[in-house]
DNA sequence: ATAAAAATATACAGATTTGTATATTTACCG
DNA sequence: CGGTAAATATACAAATCTGTATATTTTTAT
């Protein structure tokens, strides 16, 4: 991928996550990155593109950093629901951490046929599946019943630290993850 | 207050909760409302008087909601935690809910410093302590970890239901939550 | 009915939005 | 060096945004 291609998409995602998706204008974007529209618009066909891309990307990195801790930590199943929720904190205690990008992209266009929406959405779906298989690989019964609830505890989480940072909520998050996964694990 | 001033801050609700914030100009505003922008700017100050008015009468409404709710079905205090989660759900699951207002706004104003951002996050901290008061008379120990939990359920449902409308996540929230209280009653 | 208040109609200023057209400059490659 | 592609500079169109100025109409109250 060009550099200049991707010094835009970083310095869209910055912003995007800063000031906002709507609040952040393509002007500002190319301004920051050093770039000109015509550039910008050479590369991405419009706004909405560059917000998927950027939605995408930051989907991606998400799951790759996370593939990459469990594969330089643990490999036993039974361990990896727990082990999840430290990296979960981590990720969110990170200190540019400033929100989970398809909760708020989701919030910013609520229309659900819109296809900001509809990424974040899947990007979330997607999300649970990861967490139905490792329920799965734990030995739970029901596990996209847990996957559901342990999403919630997750996006409640970030939802928290992102509305006010050092909030802690990862904190429970753990603790509340811990009891619903050993009450999971004696049905 | 004057029926008109009433009839726009109606409207803005909805506009904002079915288009998003930003994404509604007071133009739309006053002409969904049938009246002009001089009458809106008479009655509020600015778009951002206007959208803080709209989240607090909205934060007012749920929790009256609430109260009058509990007014009229259980004074049991051991039961109140429990029974919340139905009215959530009922809430939630209402065909015209269209997502937590303080959820969404806190993502379209990242800005900690924003004065809607501020207001969200202090509707969220007193949802919170809300939680904690039932918990309390629950003779809950750990008041404060149990509505942080809970919290997070909760709004973790709220925004996968905006996200996906018959999610079911309130259901699995329920479940979480039961044993969540009945593990804290326990310690 | 008459005076005072409320609401409307209309127009506009000034800034900002996305996206494009055109021309120039820079960088690279053989 | 010469030619090609990439990036830039600049300007602009057309729409939309918040907020205001001014004048007219409607409503209300005495």
């Amino acid at each position: 991928m060009s550099p200049l291609r991707a010094k835009i998409l970083s310095v869209a995602t910055d912003l995007f996550q800063t000031r906002g998706i709507n609040s952040t204008g393509v002007d500002t974007i190319v301004a920051v990155a050093g770039t000109t529209k015509m550039t910008l618009y050479k590369y991405f066909h419009s706004k909405e593109d560059l917000i998927l891309e950027v939605l995408q990307q930051g989907h991606q990195d998400f799951q790759s950093w996370l593939q990459q801790k469990f594969e330089t930590n643990t490999k036993k199943p039974a361990e990896k629901l727990q082990k999840l929720f430290d990296f979960i904190e981590e990720w969110v205690t990170s200190p540019d951490f400033r929100g989970m990008a398809f909760l708020k992209a989701s919030a910013e266009f609520p229309n659900e046929e819109n296809p900001v929406h509809r990424l974040s959405a899947e990007q979330s779906r997607q999300f649970r599946q990861y967490l139905a298989s490792l329920a799965s690989e734990a030995g739970i019964q029901d596990t996209e019943g847990l996957a559901l609830q342990l999403s919630l505890l997750i996006e409640g989480a970030m939802q928290a630290e992102q509305m006010k940072r050092g909030s802690g909520a990862v904190k429970y998050a753990k603790k509340a993850a811990k009891v619903l996964i050993d009450n999971a694990l004696k049905s």
